[in-house]
DNA sequence: CAATATATTAGAATGATTCTAATGTATTGT
DNA sequence: ACAATACATTAGAATCATTCTAATATATTG
C-alpha cells in the first residue's frame, strides 16, 4: 500500500475531486487516508498533522475536512453535542459508539437491515439513514 | 387533559421523579408537557418560558433539560453539530430529520424494525438505537 | 512568467453550553 | 410555625468547538 512516491495517488484523488492538492491538504489527506477507516475530530486531525511536522491552522483543518466531504471524500457523523467526527469510510454503514471513550466503531451496511422504513414524506427525499448503536460499560 | 388545578399532575411527576417541583421547573413542565409530544432546544424552552411570563434564566433551563433527563422524563437527541434537542417522547421510536427546516419528526417505533442488530462487543452493552432518516428538499 | 483564481492563516467573533459563587426557596424535623 | 439544612436559581464570566475576516501566499492557466 506505501508506495516510493507515496503522494502521487493522493494528488490525483484530489485533483479528481476538483481540490488544488496543496501542501497542507496532501498532509491532511496523508493521515486520512493512508491508515485505514478512521474516525477523527478536527481537533484530532490537526494534532497528528502536526506531529507529522507540516503545521496546518485549525482554520485549514476546518476547510479541508469541509471540501473533503463536499466531494464525497468524508462523511461527517454527529454522536455528541458539539462535537463533530469526520469519516473517512463513505460507503453505506452504520456505527457502535463507545460512550465511555468517545470512540466510533464501524458496522458494515449489510450486516444491519432496516425493515419498514417508511416513505419520505412529500416534497422531500431520503438523504441519508443513520444508525447509531450506544454502548456503555457493562456493569457487571 | 387540562384540569382546574392544572399543576398537581405535574408536581406530582416531579416529585415522583426525584425533583423539587420550583416555580421554574414548572413552568418549564407546563411547557414541556400539556403539548403533546415536542422535540425542543433549550433556546426554545427559554424563550416559551419567557412567553409564559415565567423568566428562568438560561441556566436553569440547562439545569432542568438535565435533571429531566437523567429521571426519564425527556431524552436528548442529538442530529447536529452543536445543538440539542430534548425530546418529550421517551418512548421507543426513531426520526426524520428536516435538514431544511430543523425540525424533527416521529417515527413510532413499531413502523420500523431493525435485523441483524449486532452484539454488543464484550464488556460493554446496548444503551439506545438511534435511527435517523434525513431528509432534504425533494428538487423535482 | 504574468495574470487570475483559489487556499491559507492569525486572530477575532460566534453560539451553544457550562461554571462560579452568591442568593433564594423547598423540605425536614421539632 | 420555625429554624436548620439541602437543594435550586441566577447573572455573568468562562469554555469550547466552530466560523468568519481580511490580509497574505500559492497553484493554475495562458
Ligand atoms: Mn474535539
Ligand atoms: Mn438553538
Ligand atoms: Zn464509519
Ligand atoms: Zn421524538
Amino acid at each position: 500500500m506505501a508506495q516510493d512516491r507515496p503522494y502521487s495517488a493522493l494528488i490525483d484523488r484530489l485533483k479528481t475531486a476538483g481540490l488544488r492538492p496543496t501542501r497542507q491538504r496532501l498532509a491532511l489527506a496523508k493521515v486520512l487516508f493512508c491508515q485505514g477507516n478512521r474516525h477523527l475530530t478536527a481537533e484530532q486531525l490537526h494534532a497528528e498533522a502536526a506531529m507529522e511536522r507540516v503545521p496546518v491552522s485549525l482554520a485549514t483543518v476546518y476547510n479541508a475536512l469541509h471540501r473533503f466531504t463536499g466531494a464525497g471524500l468524508l462523511r461527517e457523523v454527529v454522536v455528541e453535542p458539539g462535537r463533530s467526527y469526520f469519516d473517512t469510510n463513505v460507503d453505506d454503514h452504520h456505527h457502535f459508539f463507545h460512550e465511555a471513550s468517545g470512540r466510533l466503531e464501524d458496522i458494515p451496511g449489510d450486516r444491519l437491515g432496516l425493515k419498514g422504513v417508511p416513505d419520505a414524506p412529500p416534497g422531500t427525499r431520503v438523504a441519508r439513514v443513520d444508525v447509531i448503536i450506544r454502548l456503555s460499560q457493562d456493569e457487571n
